[in-house]
DNA sequence: CTGAAAGCGCTTACAG
DNA sequence: CTGAAAGCGCTTACAG
């Protein structure tokens, strides 16, 4: 395999002298805009195998205007959730012929959003998708100009008025805590995880759950959605003695809360029933296993990209909407006594 | 906030206009490439504003012969190695103001690499970055023209002549082997997940080292790589009653050999011994907490887009290489007797 | 069906 | 320091 790195790459017009054809010509094959002869088809065909020629594709852009990337601007895409969506979202992509660029979100001012919002500003875009799970995304979308077509993945009942996939954690989180206020627990515990606002759409949906039974509304136990500030949660929780039921934010903080309370002598779920947040893969394999509310990231992922497209066609498009379903596991139990 | 979708984005020449000079002229102040009085400059960067103005990526390109874009391609990147990668080569990549296409490997076959390769082409790019952590990855290197600029990121070992950044998981499943002999066990199994190339790196310094010690090498449980294939293999070693130790090929195949064994009656690491690869960040929360051989996939992937980089300015560079290291944790211990 | 010409929006010599 | 001109590699009317 020989590299010829100095080798000037062939352009259109190297195919159209090679084919004994015009410019246009070749461009009518490659693009099946026009009927062309057989013949000369034939021989254009046979020059660009010939001289592997590939097309320009910033010369294409800058001709028909059109634009081929769709750039997605995320926190953290090693987390699970993230990097669902962002898989759920390059296969939407994917099949309609569009790439997708990744822009990480990782600093923790508007001065990083706005250097990230940048770059990603410096493609041809055909639009941009924000995963508005955090604080995060919520800067890079008010960092965005209004010129460039965007959709959010966020969280229902966000504010900002851009067009939106919503995952429904509000209702989510109600389900769960109505799930374990209805096995009998007194009250729910809730571990936070970051959220794009303040408050959480999970924070919301438990504590008016709570309220809507007239349970008691516990002080929140804050993490950073790791497992490992799940550990510190979970040792918290073990130390408050009166804890029968937790909502965790998600599950890689639910894993880490049990397996605290595992350390401190609780039994989960004997002593504390606990409930993740998003199904990842692991929690099924789980001990014990967890009961979760299962969230479709992907689907989510493949909704944003067909809502933007849709409004970029100028066809109205539903809000799509998904709402976590609950995955009832062997976390939970009704309490002791 | 009003949105003009119908508006035609202000290019370099309305800026022109709107300043007061020439189009060089403001081309010249956004690139700084040659000097410009400080007040042609004020007047300029006041219609910039003013206009929203923001540089046409495609015409840029063209003109300047620049490529921005890394393209990756990749096969499932929720697992955990794939986004560690993933945000290593994003990292370095921003930090020298490129962006990262990603382009998933999802299909089996040849023809399915074909699609996915052309997409990748059909952009601008600088070069592109194959994760040849499978067979996917490796079809994907086999389809791509000897034309684009590519490193990959593969096991030490693998054949295709293309520059490479390198994890040595041959050398690292033999330090684990080695380990796990020298605590005292008879022999160790290993629980396969799919290569690239048969056989995989994991698999040859496993059974070098049982060679090399003369312990007899069993034979191989096969895996898909995830959780749940593990927890079909952790049920097969544990019907066989003669294994003390396993080498998996990844943690998440670990975490489910575990849960099988434990299943079965058998204790971890009393009755049999667990070594995970890769270092998840789970693994130190598993229960038992998982002994497994680390690995950066962040800094390979940040290796890659350097050793790319290096060979597109003709530097010279030394083909990167990281070793796994051995993290000692509670899922090991001498057998029994 | 086919070619000559203009144009997409930038940058880069080239003069001055 | 500044502008007129050419060119990057395509596509798209426009004639024929």
């Amino acid at each position: 395999m020989t590299r010829r790195p100095h080798t000037r790459p062939p352009v259109l017009a190297d195919v159209a002298r090679v084919a004994g054809v015009s410019v246009p010509t070749v461009s009518r094959v490659l693009s099946g805009s026009a009927p062309v002869s057989a013949d000369k088809r034939r021989q254009v065909l046979r020059a660009i195998q010939e001289l592997g020629y590939r097309p320009n594709a910033a010369a294409r852009a800058l001709a028909t205007g059109r634009r081929s990337i769709i750039s997605v601007l995320t926190s953290d895409t090693t987390r699970y959730g993230y990097a669902s969506a962002i898989r759920g979202i390059e296969e939407a992509a994917r099949a309609v012929g569009l790439v997708v660029a990744l822009t990480m979100l990782d600093g923790d001012d508007e001065e990083s959003a706005r250097v990230a919002v940048d770059l990603a500003l410096d493609q041809p875009l055909a639009g941009m998708i924000v995963l508005e799970f955090d604080i995060q995304g919520s800067r890079a979308l008010a960092a965005l100009p209004d010129t460039v077509p965007v959709a959010a993945v966020s969280s229902a009942g966000q504010g900002r008025s851009v067009p939106r996939a919503l995952f429904d954690d509000h209702a989510g989180a109600r389900d769960a805590t109505n799930y374990l206020l209805g096995l009998g627990h007194r009250t729910v515990h809730h571990v936070g995880i970051p959220a794009s606002g303040r408050p959480s759409g999970r924070l919301l949906g438990w504590r008016e759950a709570l309220e809507a039974a007239g349970a008691p509304v516990p002080e929140i136990v804050e993490s950073d959605g790791t497992p490992r500030s799940g550990l510190q949660a979970g040792a918290r929780l073990a130390r408050r003695g009166d804890v029968t039921a937790v909502l965790c934010g998600n599950d890689e903080v639910a894993f880490g809360v049990i397996k605290a309370l595992q350390d401190e002598g609780s039994r989960v779920p004997e002593d504390v029933s606990v409930v993740g947040f998003d199904d990842h893969p692991l929690a099924e394999i789980w001990t014990p296993s967890l009961t979760t509310m299962s969230q479709d990231f992907a689907e989510l992922g493949r909704m944003a990209v067909d809502f933007l497209l849709g409004r970029l066609a100028g066809v109205p498009v539903a809000t799509p909407r998904s709402t976590p379903r609950l995955v009832v596991r062997k976390s939970t139990a009704p309490p002791a006594r």
